[in-house]
DNA sequence: GTGAAATATTGATTTAGATCAAAGTTGATT
DNA sequence: AATCAACTTTGATCTAAATCAATATTTCAC
């Protein structure tokens, strides 16, 4: 009879666990961190993994599903400041001052592995490899962030959305689904939330990208036809 | 004879110790960092720390003086990501991918502390202090961005400006410099660059905020006269 | 100190996207 | 399968900020 290995280990037989946390890491390090975590618990569409004010108790990696997540001003106004997917940490901001500023809203119904962040940091200061690749995974969500700060700051609302949709494809692409047939689990008003426009903004341009066959729509089901004349628009008015 | 202590420590005896990476550390564990640093070195006005697609040698901390610092898009546009102030630590987003993504230039003759991520990396794991101070630096960041983004995304113009001043004057507050007379390293196109406004759109609300008896303006010389009905602008149309 | 270049102000006009409004469409729940 | 609520599309109109334009002012190099 064969012995199992590691029956223990969920990271270890992650199928994203490069794309996560551990990414790099030995399967003794993985094995280590492991069992710190509260593996693939279960988030219903609608529901807040956290929210703002909360103590930061633990950072989240989404197993499956998505997110969006969203600072509110004291107006009442909203900014979703992202839409993640599978293999991606929130609860980054909380850091700073020990407390949540953003809520974490589940898209549909998905999961995520949770580790506190007291033993996250313990980990981190005895693998020097977790170390490193923390601040890496800091480090782009600056970059991420720059990133839409150029967007909102300073494109024209086509420009915007066809930017949106190519950097989804991307993302969807590097997890093994299509790059083409994007089903977008945000409505148009999140879209325009996070890209600074109004929802019928966002459904006029989708409109006109699809009469100009760049894409066809049928409601949250979108098709991505000529990707480089959409790249085109990104980078020209 | 009196001896001197410590005169090899620069951080040990720096003004801004506490606003700075070196915060909260001990005096042994700051005289064990300032080996590995070069400090105070000078950067005139308008010359660039590091630029684009420079790799990342070191993390730079500004001693005296003032940054922009600013991303490049494909076809010409740029984003400036912030303005960086005395203790304030640039080079953060390199980390991601070893290369700076963005251009940091002086707004005013200045002097920067130096010090090679490699050996930050190493300091970072003997010290989990530090380490801590380090990731609480990088989600401030991401905080910052995250707030930048709702008034890129969501506010008007008048609010953006008059959350610029707020923020600039809070922050000249905590380095014991005036926070009413404000004097501003940046041009009018810098400001709304930052802001995702036009220069034009900058100083006219500059004009009408000294109409209402909000601020004085005299050139890059500004001084908050209401604040109080300068904060009331940012949370309402 | 002088002149040129860079920066800032103000006015007139235009426009991209917001707002207001009215149907459609989708999908969840009973 | 019907119903209701949430979401989406499309059209007409409005407006905040951009753009175009003309001076004014500041700054810096010589």
């Amino acid at each position: 009879m064969v012995k199992p290995i590691e029956l223990k280990s969920v990271c270890g037989c992650c199928t994203i666990r490069e794309r996560c946390l551990p990414a790099g890491l030995s399967d003794e390090e993985v094995l280590v961190i492991d069992q710190y975590m509260e593996h693939r618990l279960p988030v219903k569409k609608g529901e807040l993994l956290y929210s703002q004010g909360d103590p930061l108790e633990a950072l989240f990696a989404i197993s499956t599903g998505s997110f969006k997540t969203l600072i509110l001003h004291e107006d009442g106004r909203s900014q979703i400041t992202g839409f993640q997917l599978s293999g991606e940490i929130m609860g980054l901001d909380a850091i700073s001052n020990e407390r949540h500023v953003s809520d974490a809203m589940a898209l549909e119904d998905s999961t995520v592995c949770k580790i506190p962040y007291d033993s996250f940091e313990e980990l981190e200061s005895e693998m020097s490899r977790l170390q490193h690749n923390f601040n890496k995974t800091l480090s782009s969500e600056i970059v991420k962030d720059h990133n839409l700060m150029l967007l909102l700051g300073s494109m024209r609302a086509e420009e915007k959305m066809a930017a949106f949709l190519i950097n989804l494809s991307q993302r969807f692409h590097a997890r093994q689904q299509s790059a083409s047939e994007l089903v977008l689990r945000m409505t148009r008003e999140d879209m325009g939330n996070y890209l600074g426009l109004k929802l019928e903004t966002v459904s006029r341009i989708l409109s006109r990208f699809a009469d100009e066959g760049l894409i066809s729509v049928q409601g949250r089901h979108i098709t991505l036809i000529d990707e480089k004349k959409l790249h085109s628009v990104t980078i020209s008015a």
